[in-house]
DNA sequence: GTAACTTTGTGAAGAATTTCACAAGCCACC
DNA sequence: GGTGGCTTGTGAAATTCTTCACAAAGTTAC
């Protein structure tokens, strides 16, 4: 969240900002800016406050973004098509190397500017591309086999839109995306009168 | 979640589940599962468990999901599109009511079961319909200020799937779902080698 | 009916996180 | 070069969250 806020001031071509500037945009206090960022190293000037593009590159090397991480979609429905259309992951150096699917009258057509691919393919191209990170966008039904069959060839963290709750081993990383859940959220805060504080 | 595993639990007939069980399911612990639920009421049997179906309702009710919330999606792209496909969404109540678009060949479409409105009458419609939740699936730059106006227009709670930071007022739930911002969670865990324990 | 076994609900302990508060450091101005 | 005004980094305090552990209560078997 940080690194997204950074890189707006960056692009306003502002040099520093304080912990409370940050706190502020973040929707957080000052001491947890400082101490959070403190975690990582001492990036800030006192006086002055952090030096804003400098913090956007360390930020950025912290979470691995300065490397090209290639990425699989598995299934080309309706989410897959949102996440392969959206610059936003080319951008941040998520390479999408291959869209698969199992459905017949997909398979070949072209989509976006890549081709779907069939997923009984996923599994080796998945060790020959060397590719670790899967978005799973496919019902829920197969999604657990699915997900078995590409840790087993050698994934190592899963993107899951699938309104599924799966199952890993401990050396794969996984996030969930559950769409009803957060609308329940949302349920629950609404039913609750639970009052913000303007941000999330 | 515990929702979720309980219905699963409730649809395969099993009448009662243990705080130990509920924990292997979610990926946590039975004290955890025991406080959580206790927060709102004591609803298990000593010796017994929790009654799987009586507890489903009860949790159904806690999260607000006995009533019917009206939805409006707003943009009729591919996350619209797959958002008012998912038919998981009226399965838990919530029902859309309107599809909102400013794209002039968009307008008027047929798209699902209802067509595509046009968004300069958004706010009439949330305000004639009362309809306390709005979907946002726009891209960023016109995301804030859409907001605004249904804010203005008494939207209660946004789903946020724009990449955008956005703020609203203390009295609207906000939750945001940043598809590039998980992505990045993950470059991080791959980057740093964490350890997971199995499930998300 | 009773003994052995389960499992909840919950205070208390322990751990983690957040906030406080302030010394130390940096800049700008004179 | 010294003085005043900011702002960081960080121990310590406060708060919140999680785990422990056990009495109380229920179930099952005989």
């Amino acid at each position: 969240m940080y690194l997204r806020y950074l890189e707006d001031l960056d692009t306003q071509g502002k040099q520093t900002a304080s912990s409370d500037e940050l706190a502020h945009l973040c929707g957080t206090t000052p001491a947890q800016v400082r101490k959070d960022l403190s975690f990582f190293g001492s990036f800030g000037k006192r006086g002055l406050g952090y030096p804003v593009h400098a913090l956007t590159a360390h930020l950025r090397e912290i979470l691995g973004l300065e490397r090209e991480w290639k990425v699989v979609i598995i299934g080309a429905g309706k989410i897959g098509a949102a996440l392969a259309n959206y610059r936003g992951f080319r951008q941040r150096g998520f390479k999408i190397v291959g869209v698969y699917d199992n459905d017949p009258t997909k398979i070949g057509q072209p989509w976006g500017e890549a081709i779907v691919h069939d997923m009984a393919d996923l599994a080796q191209d998945i060790q020959r591309e060397e590719a670790p990170i899967a978005v799973l966008a496919i019902p829920s039904d197969d999604a657990q086999e699915v997900v078995d069959r590409i840790v087993g060839a050698g994934i190592r963290a899963i993107l899951n839109f699938a309104p599924a709750q799966i199952t890993v081993p401990p050396h794969v990383s996984l996030k969930s995306v559950n769409m009803a859940m957060e609308l329940e959220g949302l349920s629950f805060a609404l039913t609750n009168s639970i009052v913000s504080r303007g941000a999330a």
